[in-house]
DNA sequence: AAATATATTTTGATTAGTCAAAATATTATA
DNA sequence: TATAATATTTTGACTAATCAAAATATATTT
């Protein structure tokens, strides 16, 4: 059985693997993302070599294997799943989810997990509209999306995830009726004043700076 | 925050406090409970007494402190809670619910748990009768109940609590109707035979050995 | 190309929790 | 009461995960 540890770190360097399209991750990047320092971060790639769970280069950076790949993605398929049971069943807000599940996704074991997905109907997405691996660890499909920078203006577009788990933006992005699933029109971009217009269906339209546009995902 | 460690030993401690009707605790007895070595043990209880969780009387034992008992006791709750919830909302199976809980009792956040109070109705004991300490960690009123060794005969009584988390001897006691709040009967007694026979209202009759009838408990 | 800046790795130390086995205290037995 | 049996504590060592700071490699300026 991994730790929690373990755990964390290949959760952490799939994501900045998904980041850096593929790419191997550097160390650096990788302490950052776990909070630790880089010398820490370098034992323990080390420990992870051994396990089989990444291939290590030094000074060239980590990539996870097939068996550390499949361990990320049972990982983040409880983290999502987690997200979606709280919200939807124990009523917690949308905003707060993010770290209970961070915890829980460390305790639930096979048998609950596949209640929990029983009981929320296999569902395919959690509450920020991120894909749930499927319990097979088949990698998501990876569906390129634009965010509200690079899409199309005054097209109809569908709000499909929000890439920041930052409680105080979602929040906001909450009120402001900026939920995946809702439908969008992009009414102005100007890109002197760093701005974008969103209009959502059903909610007052809203100014973003390109900073937060850039975490609004869209299907277009 | 307490580690998941210090919660089990606290955890451990109290029950043994209550088997042994509050005398202090040998720290040998920890260690069986714990599955440590009592050298393992008696290195813990003195760091615990550090944090003023307990009090360590060398070669005499181990008393929850005041502090410690009302941390044992919101242990206890997590887990009891927990245990129901697993049993009502997900639909897990009596006999397994234990060890399940037995890892989640440690990353419920308090949040999480309230709402699975308010979604299970604020319960008072939990699928095993084992009554579910309160919020604010008062001690749980200690009623006697008596087993079905020495209990009335022919007289109706109510089975209260099964006190055994054996996945083996819960799904037993589950298949021959024996489940807290059934009512019961006990038609036969005899010491030669080292055998009870109980009539559950709505089942046939069972008959058990001693050693079984004293891990029933029923209100009489 | 040499000097400087940046990233990474190494080294030595620390903490929580554990074990094995030796030392010691307590209790029971002869 | 001396001896043996039992329970507890002490000692020294280990593992996983971490940090601080020194050493080293790589990349960027000048």
């Amino acid at each position: 059985m991994p730790s929690i540890t373990v755990e964390n770190y290949l959760k952490n360097i799939y994501f900045e693997q998904q980041n850096l399209a593929g790419q191997r991750v550097p160390t650096g990047v990788l302490a950052d993302a776990m909070q630790v320092t880089p010398g820490t971060a370098t034992t323990m790639v080390k420990t992870l070599a051994g396990l089989n769970l990444l291939e290590y280069e030094p000074r060239e950076g980590v990539r996870l294997t097939k068996s550390g790949s499949r361990m990320a993605l049972q990982v983040l398929r409880r983290h999502r799943l987690i997200e979606l049971f709280l919200v939807k069943t124990l009523k917690l807000d949308w905003a707060e989810v993010h770290d209970e599940a961070e915890i829980l996704e460390h305790a639930v074991s096979d048998k609950v997990l596949d209640r929990i997905d029983h009981l929320l109907g296999y569902p395919k997405t959690d509450p920020h509209g991120d894909p749930i691996p499927a319990a097979d660890a088949t990698p998501p499909p990876r569906l390129k999306l634009s965010t509200l920078i690079d899409c199309p203006l005054n097209t109809a577009l569908v709000i499909s995830r929000i890439v920041d788990q930052d409680p105080e933006f979602l929040r906001f992005a909450d009120q402001r009726g900026l939920t995946p699933g809702t439908q969008v029109l992009i009414t102005e971009r100007d890109p002197t004043a760093d701005a974008v217009t969103v209009q959502p269906v059903g909610s007052n339209a809203v100014t973003l700076g390109t900073r937060a546009a850039g975490k609004i995902l869209v299907q277009s």
